[in-house]
DNA sequence: CTACAATGTGAACGCTGCGTCATGTTTTGA
DNA sequence: TCAAAACATGACGCAGCGTTCACATTGTAG
């Protein structure tokens, strides 16, 4: 994680390159990718197009540069949140509290991954979406873990199968964040997560 | 719904139009709308582009005809799935019920709808979306209607906001949808209802 | 059979947007 | 101080797309 020791020069590289990365994110997420131009972005960015095309292959190259860098993120914090030691229900509590912060923190690329992600963008991505998908389907099998030991620990009742679960989870967890997004006064993520778990737990937990 | 005494002419017509919006419904939900072009709608529908023209302004305009004309379909059967006269516990299972029917007797349309409608798709829709939008949030005022109700008659536990548990519903009955739309095999959408609804109803319902 | 209306056709046009490359500018190292 | 390497620039070529329109074909009514 340190990068310090690097040439001058280099590292202005690196500013320039994520500058652009930048502008095109607040612009993708802003209008859909069809309705960018790489002019637009190169324009936004303060560069000429030519040094756009001196960091990213084409279009899509940048915008796959995007998604990577932005999933990853999103993948080791929430793979951490369930590393704690802690027991299931307390690591199901982490994961819906980092999910909300990690989320209000990147709400431009969460905007952008809603547009851009469902269904079959079949030219764009496909082999994108496999990679992104790789650690978001992971996290899944991490989470329907917990639930699996929870079960076996008899802190759980057997309502379902333990990915179907962890699914559920998930998919609440994201109408929760979703609802916040469009009625952030009526309706903000909950700084207790057992605010969201409750609907869940009320009903998983053996009594 | 009866249509049948059109003049001869006409209903070719209108079976033109169909087959045209047919084409494009199979092209967009496959690629995506900005992947397909007129050209290609018209050929695979087997008209020439002038003949698309004559029966959509252009092309934004046959998307909404696509989209108006399905939402409206699944608009009128969650309503009255909704709207029978069963208590609340049933008005329930009818919901999750219909929409496994109606989702599965139109999967591409269901495709096209979650890649396109979510996130700022700024050009294309706005318009078409708040049209789209305002069916499918009429449809979670009645589900949230029935949580209140529910909890009034003390069926329900107060578990939290009518609306955010009829937000959390519908979100779990979409993920375990697309979840037996990517693996049918492992996870298919369960025939009785309860099997999704269990996952609130142990929670909300009063012992 | 004829004239008119309705419907179908596809070549052509204008425009937008991706990606290139010859040229100019800055940095480096000797 | 100077040459070579690295980097930046933006006018241009070119392909693809949406849309139009003058013309052809088919159906209808008198």
């Amino acid at each position: 994680m340190q990068e310090v020791k690097l040439p001058r020069r280099e590292r202005e590289k690196l500013r320039h390159r994520r500058q652009m990365l930048a502008a095109a994110l607040a612009l993708f997420s802003e209008k859909g990718y069809h309705n960018v131009s790489m002019h637009e972005i190169a324009e936004s960015a303060e560069f000429a197009i030519g040094t756009l095309y001196r960091f990213f292959a084409n279009k899509e190259d940048l915008y796959r540069a995007l998604m990577l860098e932005h999933a990853e993120k999103f993948h080791e914090a929430l793979t951490k949140a369930l590393e704690t030691p802690d027991d299931e229900i307390e690591k199901l509590r982490h994961y819906v509290r980092v999910k909300g912060e990690v989320f209000g923190g990147n709400l431009s690329f969460v905007q952008l991954f809603l547009a851009e992600s469902r269904g079959a963008r079949v030219n764009i991505k496909a082999r994108l979406d496999e990679e992104v998908r790789k650690g978001y389907d992971e996290t899944l099998e991490r989470l329907a873990s917990v639930f699996k030991r929870g079960m076996t620990k008899k802190r759980f009742k057997r309502i379902g199968d333990p990915y179907a679960l962890a699914v559920a989870l998930d998919s609440v967890v994201n109408a929760f964040l979703l609802l916040s997004l469009e009625w952030p006064d009526r309706y903000p993520y909950p700084e207790d997560p057992d605010k969201v778990l409750d609907i869940l737990f009320r009903g998983v937990l053996e009594t």
